[in-house]
DNA sequence: GATGAATGAGTTTTCATTCAT
DNA sequence: TATGAATGAAAACTCATTCAT
């Protein structure tokens, strides 16, 4: 059973509920647990109440309906995808490789300690309980990168091709890469992160 | 409501049932359609029969139940993927850039095409539905390319880094991209092959 | 898995249809094999065939359901329990307490030598199946004895109670008997002729 | 519709489950009244569910499946078997005939009163889903008239045959005794008592 | 007649959701 | 608010019976 940090979680609940906003963070956090052992197909509700130590009946005074809870874990995560990205003022002043070097590494660190998250939302991206208002909700990770890339290919550091593209490298590599250490019980090492930068690096400059 | 092709599927029956083949292949297809549309876990065994136009009590004819259904097409699918992919006689003479070049082509396309079955794949592969005896089946793709691999390592040519990291990065482009183009609902264009290549290609060279 | 001689059931298909006769009877012994082996409630027409060395829809040409197929089968051997009785003409002659030993003796013998019947009889005689008619098909088995017990009570040898009342300890401790052989996989020695004849004797006797 | 009354029952579910004890009483009541109806074969548990008036959901809170509830009811029944029997202190200082009538009449009461679990646990009994845990639950109504039956026949009061047969012919006549009754809508009247006492000690003394 | 794959009505079982406490 | 037993609609699965061959 993966436990997943409560300090971590807690600001999902900022806007979620006039309720306990404890209780909601460790719905979410039950969520992510049993999604991350059992699936989105082998989710119950019930299973989710047990891991909050919560009744069953309680989770529907914080969420009308699974779907809603799912919906609405999805949407606090792909807002939070964002909030850890804003690099660093010192960061801004680096050369744009470097920068990029420090937002790979970053989100390299940050989907290895929260691959639960990774995980529910890749397999609720696809789900058809997924709401319009979700997926409205757009990953802010791609700003920031956006600006960068568009500054690397006007400085001709970088390919001019399709930031789509360019994104489907970067977050491939991102994710393949992840679910590489989390099935083979590694951590991160630094070889890695180099070795994969490398990789990037070499396959976006011009 | 996607339409996957007969012929196609027929090679996955060889092995199955002794019961007929043509049954087990519209099941199989009937199974991917829907899968396609409402995910694994909105995925009824009353409506794969309907979509396959038989009875649901048949279902169980073929399959001893739900599970071992998807497990039974899991393997299927894993087993298939290797099976387009050997290289011409041609080709093999070819300088490794080349070689790899078509890989990556055939690799694309194939995948543009089967899109049901990868998105399948990719989700029960993450199933607990998944059996330990469906986990066994490798994914035999990888074979090819890994001798190819070797050899350009072996001659220079491209970076000397684990396999299993070169493999993160071409998985990960493969299945970014092809994503991008289903989302998109966008055909598989020239462009998109050659400059993913050449990203491919870039990042992987010595 | 048990098997029950041909040459003894054939006599029940005389009567019961103009189709082949050996297939009737086959009927009949997969029945028998399969509710001593599975109960009635286990029972299931797909394997009484597969026993019978028959397609399923063959049960169906000379049984038009499941429920007159047990009927009939009821009926056969109810009809059959009293085939063997007849005592014969050389113990016609002897003492009433020897011609009722004969009887006993070949009623714990019959029992045993055809436990599957006994079952079937015993388990369907209780079901919500047994039809109207089959219920009045009456157990001829006591005619005889019946017979036998008033001229007893007449001559004074024997209690002079209810026939019902010494009916239910002779057949009790018949039934209990090869019940108790058949759980123990133990043949019928002449020792448990003796000794059970001698206790269902001094009941009866006066 | 046969009721069977509350009271009684009660005493089963002492180690059922740590749920509302009432529910598991009034769910075994109900099984024993259908069973009794509709016999195994026509059980099912909508209608079980319907007669305990609850929804079929709720049975599966307290049984996992209609085996175990059969299982479970069975043990429960069986163990209960012995629980009226034990020969009150003022009995066991009359003489062993009379204390084997005590029994005997206390036996066929409690069969008659009992009929319905009676007739469960004769069907069940011979039901391939009895449980190897549940074969194990012995019929310990047979210990105490083990030792009675042990003491007369050192006090050659009794014929010395083995126990098993002495049990056959009891438990036949109980069995076939209380068939009638209830076959024949009769009550069970003093003289039937008598009489079908004298048939067994005329059997059993020496 | 004989076959046995196919059928689908009828079961068992699950689980999101409710509601009395 | 919180509870968790109860609910019952909906799903998986079974199997007697049919029917095209």
């Amino acid at each position: 059973m993966k436990k997943i940090d409560n300090e971590y979680l807690f600001i999902y609940t900022q806007k979620v509920k006039e309720k306990d906003p404890d209780k909601v963070t460790s719905i979410y956090r039950a969520t992510l647990e049993r999604v991350s052992e059992v699936g989105l197909q082998g989710l119950k509700m019930a299973e989710i109440a047990k891991r909050a130590q919560i009744a069953s009946g309680t989770l529907y005074l914080y969420f009308s309906s699974k779907e809603e809870l799912l919906n609405s874990l999805y949407r606090q995560l792909k807002l939070q995808q964002s909030y850890l990205k804003p690099v660093s003022q010192a960061e801004s002043a680096l050369p744009l490789k470097l920068q990029l070097k420090a937002i790979w590494t970053q989100a390299l660190k940050y989907r290895m300690a929260h691959y639960a998250e990774a995980f529910f939302l890749e397999q609720f991206a696809r789900s058809p309980a997924l709401s319009e208002e979700s997926k409205q909700v757009s990953d802010q990770i791609t700003a920031h990168l956006l600006t960068l890339l568009e500054r690397a290919k006007a400085e001709l550091i970088i390919k001019n091709l399709p930031n789509e593209l360019l994104f489907c490298l970067l977050l491939g590599l991102l994710k393949e890469t992840t679910s590489l250490c989390q099935a083979k019980q590694q951590d991160l090492d630094q070889d890695l992160i180099e070795n994969s930068f490398l990789l990037c690096w070499d396959a976006l400059k011009a």
